[in-house]
DNA sequence: CTCATAAACTGACCATCGTCAAGTTTGGAA
DNA sequence: TTCCAAACTTGACGATGGTCAGTTTATGAG
């Protein structure tokens, strides 16, 4: 509903790129990730089935443009919700604000979420794809770092791929509808995902050996 | 290379059934799910291209029934890392031999693993399918259920949701290539896995309020 | 205002895809 | 043997993606 078509009589666009991105996001919504079709997002924006060869190259192209943009958001919105912590919040709550984040972006974000991680619909030699995922991941580990600065690497490893994996599986069973009625009611979601945030969150904690340094 | 051409000359080809469904997973492998057409499949199963019709109906009914396998192998590599448990084992070590399962399926059947949660690719009312995604989510259940028999619908919720998530995300992770070099030599990639279903099972343990029931 | 150049977009082309509606072969039952 | 149902082939249809030459519009220099 959002994508904007090119007014009547007019040749240019104008917003031809943020058109076509948001023809994406609309068909992930109603038909899935498989039925982006670049004639399809074309005929949304009102432009022939070509016109997205300028500004995206191939489907390929827009499609990881449209991944670069999901990224750009994911961070914004890990980082959104460092910022509403209070000041002196500590390492576990930064660690939880975190991952909360990563999840308001998913549910946000479905179309963007379900396409970002498809790495075979993507061009992963884009540069500035590369760079947004990167700026992303950032986030994320120093969400880690920030945690345990004097764990060893392994430990560190691990802790960092249970807080990822957690909340992208989450993040990824629900977009993809699997899970059943596990989470399906969105206020049951939001508790469930508060709640498991919490149990992650302990889990990731310096254990009882190491001082709760920092 | 593991799928059987038919036999030159020959009309039927016997097991093009299984040919097809073997067809899927070589392609997947080597050009990702994308890339995987009809055509193609027959073309490597030495038939002509409109042959599968007969088998499987359609493009999404070869999927469906590939995923349908996969939720088969899924569910017997669960249950076989549950059976070589030393007989006493506990509901902790029933709980990570779950979770090991898991990531061992993914990593022998990583073509099935990426196309059995792609939603948009499936008939989600096929009967076999269901019944192969049910039978594997109640291994799945019988895990966390064995875990803490007294806890309250909603932390039981938080525990599944959790145990669920960190291990489907983290395959999905791997299988899909991202995360870049923190799982990428497989001799680190195991020994992650292990120290994070380690850290998970911890998570997923009966709270210290709750006393350590059976 | 006029005009030239760069960018945006159109339309047609080809190979490929999924599906359908025929045919043809095969294996097995009667 | 005869015959049928299932397995497979063939050919055709509309739709897709990628490409390219050509046309229209916007922009900026004079």
């Amino acid at each position: 509903m959002s994508v904007t078509p090119k007014a009547e009589g007019r040749h240019h666009h104008g917003a031809l790129r943020r058109a076509l991105l948001d023809a994406v996001a609309e068909i992930v919504l109603e038909r899935g990730p498989e039925a982006v079709t670049l004639r399809e997002c074309a005929r949304r924006a009102g432009v022939s089935h070509s016109a997205a060869a300028p500004h995206f190259g191939d489907k390929r192209g827009l499609f990881t443009a449209f991944a670069a943009e999901g990224s750009r958001r994911l961070t914004a919105s890990m980082e959104a919700a460092l910022a509403a912590l209070p000041p002196g919040a500590d390492a576990l709550a930064r660690l939880a604000a975190t991952g909360r984040g990563y999840i308001a972006f998913a549910r946000a974000n479905p179309a963007h979420f379900r396409l970002m991680f498809r790495t075979d619909l993507l061009d992963r030699t884009d540069q500035a794809w590369r760079a947004e995922m990167q700026g992303s991941f950032a986030v994320l580990e120093r969400a880690m770092a920030v945690l345990a600065p004097r764990a060893g690497a392994r430990d560190m490893r691990a802790r960092l791929a249970l807080a990822w994996s957690a909340v992208h599986g989450f993040c990824t069973l629900r977009a993809e509808g699997a899970g059943g009625d596990l989470w399906n009611p969105d206020a049951r979601a939001a508790e469930t995902a508060e709640d498991m945030v919490a149990l992650l969150v302990s889990a990731c904690a310096p254990s009882p050996g190491e001082a709760g340094s920092a």
